[in-house]
DNA sequence: CCGGAATGGTTCACTTGTCAACCAACGGAT
DNA sequence: ATCCGTTGGTTGACAAGTGAACCATTCCGG
């Protein structure tokens, strides 16, 4: 029955491809790392923002970079807190900030989850994959972004570079 | 502090930007989308599938290359099927099977919908990126999916072909 | 032909995420 | 100093998606 507007056929092809890619992946990851070690996927995106920032974040800085909501980073730091992978610290300078830091265990808890992390990712995506494509995705992908204004793991731990703060 | 696992650096990197990059993407489509023609981007995935399949799909077949779970589908052809943009349809062949059929209604609202969705997707999308860009991205995601199995807009609709299928 | 496994869809309880309202704290401008 | 607009984070009501349990139907081996 009658095809439809037949505007930007390509571009929308490759919107449904980045789409359904994007859903299977993380569907095999979040179950991957829920059945190993107990973590869903957005609460590992949480730690591994957290540490390739250096260990500390800005509440507001996480929603920012990982595309979530400010209550959606309240909610998930909070689970994350009571299971002790991070704490919330105060930041005296301004006291309407609020960082997350990653703890100890939390540290521990994602070399584990990391490795799992990229051993599934490697099975379900460089095995389909020649290196090139890889690079293509990450460069084309790369320039969406930026493009749209997207900090990636912006090391905003200098600003407060070992400042003393205060655990609450 | 201390980097981690330096295992699969290439594709950590392509898995994040990736996953950034749709959820932005994502966003903004589904508030123009209910903004502007108030549908969901989900709703408006199911109306897009069951047009290219030519009108009509099986509830199971949606769940599959929608990537979402059976129930799932259930509920958004239920409420698609309360606002009349599509209706269940017995299969007598076999009377496990639901059809979900595109109205006339639901044609028109697509025809709208998809309008405005090509418009933002051109804006967010081809104007940052190469047209070579945009078909390196849909191979090399093409490559992935089929890798995963996952089947595109396949046309199940010849399987019954005209069949007397009764409306419930 | 019959009984059990498999398949298709719905329901229900629960998780996860969002938006809007809100309070607290900062930062100028007066 | 103080008011006002802005920014940062939390809360609560709600939207949306999931998995497991469930019924109906079909398929298949005896």
């Amino acid at each position: 029955m009658a095809a439809m507007g037949e505007c930007a056929a390509e571009e929308i092809q490759a919107w449904v491809a980045l789409s359904r890619a994007h859903d299977l992946l993380a569907s095999r990851l979040d179950s991957a790392l829920r059945a190993e070690v107990g973590l869903s996927l957005a609460e590992h995106d949480v730690l591994v923002e957290l540490n390739t920032a250096g260990g500390m974040l800005q509440m507001g800085h996480v929603a920012r970079t990982l595309v979530i909501s400010k209550s959606g980073v309240t909610r998930l730091v909070g689970k994350l807190e009571q299971d002790g992978l991070m704490e919330r610290v105060t930041f005296p300078q301004d006291r309407r900030a609020t960082f997350a830091r990653l703890t100890a265990k939390g540290l521990a808890a994602l070399e584990v989850s990391q490795k799992l992390f990229s051993r599934v990712l490697a099975e379900s995506f460089s095995a389909n994959l020649s290196s090139a494509d890889v690079r293509n995705l990450s460069h084309a992908l790369g320039k969406l972004l930026d493009a749209h204004g997207w900090s990636p793991a912006a090391k905003c731990v200098g600003m407060l570079q070992e400042q003393t703060a205060v655990t609450r």
